[in-house]
DNA sequence: CTTGGCACTCTACCGGCGAGAGTGCCAGGC
DNA sequence: GCCTGGCACTCTCGCCGGTAGAGTGCCAAG
C-alpha cells in the first residue's frame, strides 16, 4: 500500500510536470489525481521520494521536479503504452506511402517523426554493411575512367569514380561488370572482403591490376568509409520551450555531428525493443540534458535505426509509440521495394 | 566633404555594431575612428542619418543601430572586399580536396562555409535540369522490374525502381540501355523531353509499351519531381547571440523547408555575382530578421547556388568573400570530376 | 499511518531610486 | 556656414526593500 502510493505520486509528478513544465506541489497532486489522501500525506511520500533521489525541488518552497532517476523509474515501471490513434496510423501510412525512393523514404520518415512527437527526429540510412548487394554497375566514362555504382537491396545507391592505370576497352568493362556481379550480387556487404579476396588470382592476367584497383575502391570507400548516413529534422522543435534548454547551442552542435548521432542510434544492444536514454545516461556530452528514444528498423530490426531527441521532460509513452510505429512502417517499405 | 563624412560615420556605426552588438554612440565613433571631429559634430551627422532612415535608436539615450536601409548602403557603397587569408584559402582547398563523391563535396562545402562565416550555410545540389546526362543504366532486378539509374556530369546519381507490365529478357534490357543512352547521353536534362519524344515510334514494336513507361518515369520523377535538393549546416551558429534572434524558431522552421531554401538560392537574376538580401528585402516571412548572401557556382555559375544565412547584423565583407571563394572551389571540383 | 495546523523559507513581483550613457539644443568661435 | 563645448533632459539598467504567494517540514492529535 505504502510503496504503491508512492509510485502513484511519482507518476503524477512526472505526468503533471511533462504537461505543465512547472514544479508540481503536494496540493495539486492530492486534488487532481484523486488519490484519496490529503496533501500532507502526499508530502510525506514526496519527502521519501526525494530522499531516494527520484525527485528534487529547484529551491525550497517550490514544487518537485523528477530527476533522471525518476524518469527512468517512470519509463521502466509506470508508463503504459499509448497506442496511436487510427487517424495517426492512417497519416503515417499515407505520408510514407508516397515515397519514390530511399532518400524520399528517409526524408519523409524524419519529417513524420518530428511532427508526431514534436521533437527532433533522427533516421539512419540502411546500414551498408548489413545490406546485401543487388547489383554492381561499371560505367565506362572515358578510356581510363570508370564509375562504380553499387545498388543494395535496401535501395541505397553508392558510386565512385575510379581512375585506372591503363585504358580499357568496352568489352573488358562488360567482363568486369559480370565478374563483380557474380561475386557480389546477393551477398551481404559485410562479406565483400571475403568474396573478393581471391578475385584477382582467378581472373585473366590482363585484368588483374584493374581488378585490384577496383577491389580496393569497393572495400575502402564503398564499404568502410561511406558506411553510415543519417537524416535530421524538426530542430525547430528544440525551441518550443526555451526554458527546457538553458543552452540550445550544445544540443544543436551535437546533432550536427553525424558521428555522434550514429553513436546514439547504433549502440543499441537489442535493436528489437525501444531504447530510452535519459539525461545523464547519455554518452554524449552535449546531450546530457536530453533524452533519446530509439529503435532499429527493417527485418530483424538490424538494417538501421531511428529515433527522437528531446528534453528529459518529454512525453515518453507518446514518443515510444510513435518511434515504434514509424520503425515498423519504414521496415515494411524497405522490405517491399 | 559633408556627405562624405556622413557616410564615414555610417560605416563606423555598422562596423562597430557588427563587432560589439551594442548600439554605438557618438563619443565612441569620434574617439575610435579618428575622424578628426568632435562628438557633437558626429551627433549632427547621426541625426541626419536617422532622418534619412539609415539608422535608428532603440530608445532615447541609447546609441544608434543600422536599419536594413543602412546595411544596404553599407554593402553597396561602403564595404571593401575582404580577401581571404592564405591560411583560409589553403584550408578550403584541403577541406574540399578530400571529397570522394558529390554528396561528400556538398556536405564538406556546407560545413566549410558554416565554419568560415560562423553562420548557417546552405548549398544546393547541382540542378538536374542544367546538368547533362553522362550515362543511363537499366538494371534488371527481376523479370518485370528494372531500376533506372541516371548519372549526370555533375556527379548526381538518381534512381527509380520501375514496375513493368510484362516480363523482359536480359537482352531486351540491354537494348533498352543502349537506346536510352544513345538518346540521352551528352544531352542536357532540360532537353530530355524533346530527345525522347519520338522514341517509342522509332523503336521495334515489341519494345514500345515498355519504352513508354520508362519515358514517363524518366520525365516525371527523375526530371521534374526530384529536381532540386539542398544541404544545410551550422544551425548551431544561430544561437551565438540569443540577442540577435528574439525568436530562433521561425528561422529554424523556414530553414527546414527545402522549398523555401531553394527559392532563396534560386531567385538570383544574375548568378555570377554575389547577391545580398537584407532583412525585410527577404521574400520569406520567417527570415525577415536575417540576411542572406548567395551566389551561383559551376561553369557560368549556372549549375547550382550556395550561400549563408545570418543575422542582419552580420560581417558582410567576410561573408561575401567566403561565399565567393567556396563557390569558386566547388565549381572547380565539379568541373573536374 | 494519516491529517490539519502552523511557522518558515524562498521566489517572483513591484515601485522607487540613483548612476550612467547618450542625446538634442544652443550659443559661441573659426 | 560649419564645428564645438556645455548643459539639461531622458531613458535604461541595476539595486534595494517590502510584500504576496506558494510550498514545504514538522508536530501533535486522531
Amino acid at each position: 500500500m505504502l510503496e504503491e502510493r508512492k509510485l502513484e505520486v511519482l507518476r503524477a509528478i512526472v505526468e503533471d510536470f511533462v504537461a505543465t513544465n512547472e514544479p508540481v506541489g503536494s496540493k495539486h497532486i492530492a486534488e487532481r489525481h484523486h488519490l484519496g489522501v490529503s496533501p500532507a500525506t502526499v508530502r510525506n511520500d514526496m519527502s521519501a521520494l526525494e530522499d531516494e533521489g527520484y525527485i528534487v525541488q529547484p529551491h525550497t518552497s517550490a514544487g518537485r521536479v523528477p530527476t533522471d532517476k525518476g524518469y527512468r523509474l517512470f519509463v521502466d515501471q509506470l508508463s503504459t503504452v499509448k497506442p496511436l490513434s487510427a487517424a495517426e496510423r492512417r497519416a503515417i501510412e499515407r505520408f510514407l506511402g508516397g515515397a519514390v525512393d530511399l532518400d524520399d523514404v528517409v526524408r519523409r520518415s524524419v519529417r513524420l517523426l518530428a511532427q508526431l512527437t514534436r521533437q527532433v527526429a533522427v533516421v539512419q540510412y540502411p546500414s551498408l554493411s548489413r545490406s546485401t548487394v543487388r547489383h554492381v554497375e561499371v560505367v565506362h566514362l572515358s578510356p581510363n575512367r570508370v564509375m562504380l555504382v553499387m545498388i543494395t537491396d535496401t535501395g541505397r545507391v553508392e558510386q565512385r569514380v575510379v581512375e585506372l592505370q591503363m585504358p580499357l576497352k568496352d568489352d573488358v568493362v562488360t567482363d568486369l561488370r559480370t565478374l563483380l556481379n557474380m561475386r557480389l550480387a546477393g551477398r551481404p556487404l559485410s562479406d565483400a572482403a571475403a568474396a573478393l579476396s581471391d578475385l584477382p588470382d582467378a581472373a585473366p592476367p590482363q585484368l588483374r591490376p584493374v581488378l585490384t584497383t577496383l577491389m580496393t575502391v569497393i572495400l575502402e570507400t564503398l564499404v568502410e568509409k561511406a558506411e553510415e548516413r543519417v537524416a535530421l529534422g524538426g530542430t525547430a522543435n528544440l525551441t518550443q520551450n526555451a526554458l527546457d534548454f538553458p543552452l540550445i547551442r550544445p544540443v544543436l552542435e551535437a546533432l550536427e555531428e553525424q558521428v555522434v548521432l550514429l553513436k546514439l542510434l547504433g549502440e543499441a544492444n537489442d535493436p528489437t525493443t525501444v531504447r530510452v536514454r535519459i539525461g545523464e545516461e547519455n554518452p554524449v556530452e552535449g546531450l546530457r540534458s536530453t533524452s533519446i528514444v530509439s529503435i532499429g528498423y527493417g527485418p530483424g530490426q538490424g538494417i538501421g535505426s531511428l529515433g527522437v531527441v528531446g528534453p528529459t521532460r518529454m512525453d515518453y509513452p507518446g514518443s515510444i509509440a510513435a518511434v515504434r510505429a514509424v520503425a515498423r512502417y519504414v521496415g515494411e517499405m524497405l522490405g517491399s521495394s
